[in-house]
DNA sequence: TTTT
DNA sequence: TTTT
């Protein structure tokens, strides 16, 4: 049992990219506020890397913008990478099963200036959920 | 919000320190099984480190071992520091609220030659659970 | 083990009332869309009752309306009671240790003429977060 | 968003039925141990019934038995029937999508006395976990 | 109705 | 490096 839940906003716009075999994978990162203050009484935040794989990572592409806030539940991975010079690095992010919408599209500050999540009619949405995926399915 | 829950064996023993301030924290890795296999056929784990505080701390140190199977639920936290030379860093750990037991203290592999788990009776388990703290009271 | 995180909007205002030990207690109900939707293609929900103690129960119950979606963690109790007629009854409720606002107070209809959410000054929301209470503190 | 996370024991074997489409369904009640003790320092438990589709149905049937101890994870449903005087009852339920074994087949008391669960081959376990399936595919 |  |  491996399970995460989040709601945070995006600190920037996703990145979609594919693998060589033509998947889509989409990252982000999230703020999600600390239930606590410091001692400086200011409200920290996490900055948590999020991966999205398929479909859903167009749709996240097509959609999420900087400052949106959304709930994401997934499983939390450890992948581990040598550096150039041979050291061994670990890299810790959730791999999303599900991405929630939480605030309206028109409410996030738009940071790409060509982009238009409002006319893209490439995906239904059905509402603020993008739906779920089998994390079985997925191609790693 | 910001919930993690994980059920996974000790990869070694948890190592007890004190804060300072004479906090108690813990730290463990939980392999956790991918539910699903690679290429090759084999059910890989994610190596997930966590780290208790307080009494829980204590109770974790005395009851646990390499090997045993427990369930952690917590929060995802990023923290950030700074190498030797300078290089910014970041370490993921999962911050528990509470843990428990899910198999019996003998069946674990002991790996302490002198410890004694069923001797110390400095903390009651009243059971497999080992309580929950409210997470708002960390000391940091 | 018990973790139950939910989505969902208020389908009534929330009901406050006090135990005979004055203790807090708020009841209201979260509409939880399904995942899926039915052989009409109809998007259906869950309704499903939640409550809230103390201090958290007294924030719901002034800032919380119908309409308004939150984000609840708690657990899942089962309560089992006796009706006139001495049948043995069971209803389930989400005990919540969480409660999070995800909209604005001002999207949501509003449905007590008089109510104010904004000038109620007697608790201090620090956001958009309820804070978190400690399950083992609970009253019952 | 709607998910329950629960670790509990069988209060009794699970019951294998089937849909009318040839649907396997099965149907268990876990006890799960409340996190805290009543007033007479007793501990309760919460007897939440579980509801399992397909495959996972038949495997939890040939493998589980009364006593096991398990994580399951699902989603919280609210069923509603009326009853043959017309009266409208709700029934909750959580409707898994994974359930885990967390401990050995062996150590569970044995409730039937001609069942063998190991001696089954017609579905492989692949470790504790029973594979993952997905909500949105389920038959209702 | 209930599990350890 | 970061969101509101």
């Amino acid at each position: 049992m491996n399970h995460v839940i989040l709601i945070g906003r995006l600190t920037r716009d996703p990145e979609l990219r594919y693998t060589p075999n033509g998947v889509a994978v989409a990252n982000f990162t999230l703020a999600v506020d600390r239930p606590f203050s410091n001692q400086e009484g200011a409200r920290e935040a996490d900055f948590i890397p999020v991966v999205v794989w398929q479909k859903l990572a167009e749709t996240c592409a097509n959609h999420l913008h900087k400052g949106r806030l959304v709930a994401v539940d997934g499983r939390l991975q450890i992948r581990s990478y040598e550096t150039q010079d041979g050291q061994r690095r670990r890299v810790a992010e959730v791999v999303a099963a599900n991405v929630q919408f939480l605030d309206r599209a028109g409410e996030a500050r738009r940071t790409t200036p060509t982009g238009d999540a409002g006319s893209d009619a490439s995906d239904d949405l059905g509402g603020d959920d993008f739906g779920e995926i089998n994390l079985d399915d997925l191609p790693f």
